[in-house]
DNA sequence: AATTTCATGTAACCAGTTACATGATTCA
DNA sequence: TGAATCATGTAACTGGTTACATGAAATT
């Protein structure tokens, strides 16, 4: 209760996707290596030891198939606990550090969101995306006002590429919401 | 020689930023926490560590001030290897592979490239950057119209995402190419 | 005198990478 | 029957995180 385990984006990711329906190691790789969508290993070192830790959390459950074989088939779900975890983690507001840091984990966050809390939690969340992306992208171009002139000029294109990327994100997320609405 | 060890993300901007002048891990720290472009580790935990390999690898040397002292205070510059190894990795072609998983990693060798390299490499690579982008943006809508139908709405969205980040890359490299030759 | 900043480091831990390993099933 | 794919896993290694630790110098 207390300690709340953050799980990796792996993690989140796997369970996530195990929220929706069930599936097995190899069903996880497959949607990693297939879908373009996030960066997710598709090493079965990095897999089946997340789903083991999923497991010993208590956050998903293994169903085995074929049970007598040397390899036994699992198929994982999500257990109460698992969904009350990924409930939490997709409810929680997002944070300039977030923004700097965890982009891609965010968009997870979001890619989640409309089934599991639905579609005005996803609506507040690009909203809350876009201000604070704003807002990110007013301190960037502060810097580079204060700093401009001493910075080298590559790290002047660095700044500007960081800029240029925030900006996508911003639109992207106000376009989305344009896009949610509608429906 | 034949081995060529490809250092990490945070030992390649350490290797950089050393080759244009001595830094000490504290100097590193600082740059890291103070410049918004680029994210990189502040912790002493990952910055030691790293300078220890680099130096072990012959990629820097330390020169150590205050001698006598408990804690002298050390002043690391890039050795031969150390620029050979940067060149070599500034040089890399740029692969697929690179825009889907390490793009910020090209970034940074975009952000060495001018003192290292050149203009005539940077805009090389710039060109380079913006064709493999533009490719790998190409593959991402193929995606989204092969499979668009089938996916669920979300995973259109963080796909339509992926697709607006890229054409910022795209048109950021643009951009810089530009002003690059206008220079 | 107390706090901040300079300055360097270690230790325990965690998660991902690479490479290896096993065996069943399906398909050409 | 041989190759590809399905399917799960381990072991060694690597590097980054968090937290701890020390102490000098500068600033308030």
């Amino acid at each position: 209760m207390s300690d709340e385990k953050i799980p990796s984006t792996l993690s989140l990711a796997i369970l996530g996707l195990i929220a929706s329906r069930p599936l097995s190691g190899y069903d996880l790789r497959k949607l990693f290596r297939i879908t373009p969508m996030g960066h997710f290993s598709t090493s079965p070192g990095a897999i089946y030891p997340a789903l083991r830790r999923l497991k010993q959390r208590g956050l998903i459950r293994g169903k085995v198939k074929n049970k007598g074989t040397l390899r036994p088939k699992q198929l994982f779900e999500i257990t109460g606990d698992g969904m009350k975890s990924l409930r939490t983690i997709l409810s929680e507001p997002i944070t300039a550090d977030d923004i700097k840091w965890n982009l891609d984990r965010l968009l997870l966050r979001f890619a989640f969101m409309g089934d599991v809390l639905g579609k005005e939690s996803s609506l507040r969340f690009l909203r809350e995306l876009a201000r604070e992306t704003n807002k990110h992208i007013v301190s960037l171009q502060k810097h580079l006002e204060d700093s401009g002139k001493k910075m080298n000029i590559t790290a002047k294109y660095a700044l500007e590429y960081g800029i240029a990327r925030y900006r996508a994100t911003s639109q992207w997320a106000k376009n989305i919401m344009r896009d949610i609405s509608a429906r």
